[in-house]
DNA sequence: TATGCGTGGCG
DNA sequence: TCGCCAAGCAT
């Protein structure tokens, strides 16, 4: 019996549990969202769809859902598929290492599982970018395993039903919500309860001004009965983003300017930018964004005037990016494959940040 | 265990 | 406005 060999280290009865359980269940059947990804068992679609959602919202999700299905509508397809028509796929989502991970992951599969996504938790938690959150999730919702998928939602959940106070941005607090998920989970119903209760987080257990009286289980929630259940999950504070002097580089030769590739790691891998960097120590912007075009492209340059002022915060750095009409005085910049003079009406090609996006932006109203 | 990694929406 | 938040993972 699963009650006897399934412990949970949260204080629950089997009782408890059991309508904790179905009371979300069947919730979760009568008010689903009818979402694109829910219309498909294909675990390759869900598993696009649960990258996706990592740390971004359902609204924002569907239309690149949609897209990306159409474009790469097979395992084998995104497989094969050129890397940088991938990441412009992905264009605007963020976490672009996401993306990566998902075509190697997919080219795994394609190489060491016959094409077909794995079932099992060993073997699919070996794809790149599939954590437990993320294995949990398409085991359960593609092929009826029942094991656990523990994201924020169901911290935030779990925390307030049943009055957890452990601080939830400790790496070991994941285990306790991960083994009371799976003794709540209502036999051979893991794809609707896990689902079930990430809805219920996202609609009704919402962070701030949590809607209570709609909640199928608002009579079993400890929280709800303390009146805390504003105060909980528990989270301990992140760090301010560190605020960077960013500079860049707008140079121009007839209609075209010039743009290149960032690094294949680190931050915003792989993407197009207008080239400059970080404000120098002892260095005014200018003289930085001398000195960085000097390095990078061995040229002089000086920055007239100031093109725009982009401010963009990320979840750990703040950047203040000038950008600067550069003219060359010594010296010329040569195409190379990562470095190129395109057209303005052909920048939309490239796949660019958002920050430097905005100057695209602004360099397209110009035109 | 702590940190790096995007972006957009909301109160 | 601005801090927080949203279906995390890798290192």
């Amino acid at each position: 019996m699963r009650e006897e060999t399934r412990r949970s280290k949260v204080d629950v009865d089997r009782k408890t549990a059991q309508a904790v359980g179905a009371g979300i269940l069947h919730w979760y059947e009568e008010v689903k969202r009818d979402l694109p990804w829910r219309r498909t068992r294909d675990p390759y679609k869900i598993w696009v769809s649960e990258v996706m959602l990592q740390q971004t919202r359902v609204e924002t999700v569907i239309p690149y859902w949609n897209r990306f299905i159409e474009l790469f509508p097979t395992i084998e397809q995104l497989a094969e598929a050129p890397e940088p028509n991938v990441l412009k796929a992905w264009e605007g989502l963020g976490y672009y290492s996401r993306v990566r991970n998902l075509q190697k992951g997919a080219q795994v599969v394609r190489d060491k599982f016959g094409g077909r996504v794995p079932d099992t938790l060993d073997e699919i938690s070996t794809l790149p970018g599939v954590g437990p959150y993320t294995a949990g999730a398409i085991l359960s919702i593609a092929y009826d395993v029942d094991v656990p998928a523990v994201d924020g939602n169901v911290f935030r959940v779990l925390s307030r039903i049943f009055l957890i106070e452990e601080d939830i941005m400790k790496p070991k607090t994941r285990r306790t919500f991960e083994s009371l998920a799976e003794f709540l989970i209502p036999p051979g119903r893991a794809a609707s309860f896990n689902q079930g209760l990430m809805e219920l987080g996202a609609t009704i257990c919402i962070p701030k001004n949590p809607r209570c009286h709609a909640c199928p289980v608002q009579a079993k929630c400890r929280a709800q009965e303390e009146g805390i259940q504003e105060q909980l999950p528990i989270k301990e504070k992140k760090k301010p983003p560190r605020p960077v002097d960013m500079t860049a580089a707008l140079l121009r030769d007839g209609d075209r300017v010039l743009i290149r590739r960032r690094p294949e790691s680190g931050l915003l891998a792989g993407m197009w930018e207008f080239p400059g960097g970080e404000r120098l120590d002892g260095m005014t912007l200018e003289e930085s964004l001398t000195a960085h075009l000097r390095d990078a492209f061995g040229v002089q340059a000086n920055p007239s005037s100031l093109f725009a002022q982009v401010q963009h915060t990320f979840s750990h750095l703040q950047w203040d990016m000038r950008v600067y009409e550069c003219a060359l005085t010594a010296g010329q910049v040569r195409e190379q494959e990562d470095v190129k003079w395109v057209a303005i009406s052909d920048l939309s090609t490239y796949t660019f940040p958002v920050a430097h996006g905005k100057v695209v932006k602004e360099l397209s109203g110009l035109v």
